[in-house]
DNA sequence: ATGCATGAGCC
DNA sequence: GCTCATGCATA
């Protein structure tokens, strides 16, 4: 595939702005009427470990990356099956690729193509309505995979910014994921605004964004405005960081921002987009309208909440600001999500797992115990728990990258051993998992905690958890 | 908002 | 098989 040229040096490491979840949570619902669920916990899985560390470090980037993920590569042909030729962001607007067929919705907005939108930012409300109902077919297969068609967000297959990975492993799990970062922003200080996160109009009453200026034309065809090649050089969007060092985030060569520009921005779209009325899944649309290349709900979720990679995030930044300048200037922001791309996918996606508590609580503990388990281990901890190699093997993979969102305030003590020598997990009760049916473990002996845990996160109670030569690490 | 899954690129 | 980016599905 389009070999990625990226600079190992610069590790995509998770944003780890734990704060910055922290109030990301409140925001009059924030997805427009979207979701209607705001946010509470989750089943009892971690509450939002990232609100028990506090991380301090971010810093302005001073590394660049070399990596040249913006312009996004020449994609790889298919993406699930679909032979889809994907365009690249360089492809403004009206560019359809493939041709959608029938397409459903999955995605907000989608109305025929050519079909102008009528929304208004005012009437998201409406919007949501008018969005077709998906097409689910997934769930019903009761086991495996799903069957039938599901739309497809987006063809292009994803930009892959081929970031390397390895070398920072453990210190990974110290603030420190995101190298060249030299700023530091104390949480707390400054930019972090308590009330800029939820700074959203509660009344949720957009204010027209016209600002007399016609900008529109997202889409439309000579539209001008959108550069194919977006992250190449993003004009509109540098107004902030000044950089001149070949900053890190590729998109533009000399754009050098800083965490503490990221979190800014992040805010500042998060607060803009709610004002004019867009939702997250809106934002993700019309960037593919502007660009070619679409995001999902989730994708800008994160974005908003600064739980991407700090590379990651330097990339989307441009489109986002990009966007948003379009956003505030047009007449018809609506414009933005007029076009849609969506295509049937007819591949088939594995059903998703639900783990049950317990059976989270374990892995957990053997998290603990072993982040990085081997195939045997992998292996031993599926058969202990009744799970699919699999998904053991993809929670894992979850797991970490989760970790490195969360930042886990292993640091000094903890980090060193958290690899290595993967203490068990002291005071662990006995596998909670044991009575729900599972093979009893065999697993090295050391059972399973009883409790999912969050505590566990807090450094405290990790120096004891993970306190050395208190167990081995996990051997088949 | 987030858990689980997929896939590309790399080791 | 891992990391990383990203998305579907769901709580």
């Amino acid at each position: 595939m389009a070999d990625r040229s990226h600079t190992p040096d610069i590790q995509s490491r998770p944003y780890d702005f734990s704060r910055a979840r922290a109030c990301s949570t409140h925001v009059l619902g924030q997805e427009g009427m979207g979701n209607a669920s705001s946010f509470q916990l989750p089943h009892g899985v971690l509450p939002d470990p990232s609100l028990l560390y506090s991380k301090h470090t971010y810093g302005a980037i001073t590394a660049a990356t070399t990596q040249s993920f913006l312009p996004f590569p020449p994609v790889a042909s298919d993406y699930r099956g679909s032979d889809l030729q994907v365009g690249d962001f360089g492809q403004p607007k009206h560019w359809f690729p493939f041709a959608a067929p029938e397409y459903t919705s999955q995605v907000p907005g989608v109305t025929a193509a050519t079909q102008p939108t009528i929304l208004s930012p005012q009437v998201a409300e409406t919007r949501e309505q008018i969005r077709l109902p998906e097409i689910k077919t997934e769930e019903d297969n009761g086991e495996g995979y799903a069957t039938e068609m599901k739309v497809q967000q987006y063809p292009t297959p994803a930009p892959s910014t081929g970031m390397t990975h390895g070398v920072f492993y453990p210190p990974a799990w110290n603030p420190s994921f995101w190298p060249g970062i030299t700023h530091i922003t104390p949480p707390g200080s400054n930019n972090q605004n308590p009330s800029a996160s939820s700074a959203s109009s509660p009344s949720m009453s957009p204010s027209p964004p016209s600002n007399g200026i016609q900008g529109n034309t997202f889409f439309s065809v000579n539209s001008n405005q959108v550069s194919s090649e977006p992250q190449a050089q993003n004009p509109a969007s540098n107004t902030r960081s000044s950089g001149s060092s070949s900053g890190g985030c590729s998109d533009s060569e000399e754009e050098n921002i800083t965490t503490e520009e990221l979190e800014q921005f992040a805010k500042e779209l998060k607060h803009k987009r709610i004002t004019l009325g867009f939702t997250q899944a809106d934002v993700g649309l019309a960037l593919g309208n502007l660009y070619g290349k679409m995001f999902s709900q989730t994708t800008i979720c994160r974005f908003e909440a600064l739980q991407l990679s700090f590379k990651n995030m330097c990339k989307l930044k441009p489109l986002l600001q990009r966007w948003l300048d379009e956003a505030e200037t047009s007449e018809n922001p609506q414009d933005m999500y007029k076009i849609e791309r969506v295509f049937v996918d007819t591949r088939k996606r594995k059903r998703r797992t639900s783990l049950e508590g317990a059976v989270r609580s374990a892995l957990e503990a053997y998290f603990i115990k072993c982040p990085k388990p081997n195939t045997q281990e992998i292996t031993q901890i599926s058969d202990d728990l009744g799970l699919e190699r699999d998904v053991v093997r993809v929670w894992f993979c979850n797991r970490r990258q989760k970790g490195k969102r969360l930042a886990l305030p292993l640091d000094e003590e903890c980090e060193g051993h958290y690899y290595e020598q993967s203490p068990s997990p002291m005071n662990m009760a006995p596998s909670p998992i044991q009575s729900q049916a599972y093979p009893s473990s065999s697993y090295t002996g050391a059972p399973p905690p009883s409790l999912y845990m969050p505590q566990l996160h807090r450094p405290d109670v990790l120096k004891q958890a993970l306190h050395p030569g208190l167990v081995g690490h996990l051997t088949g």
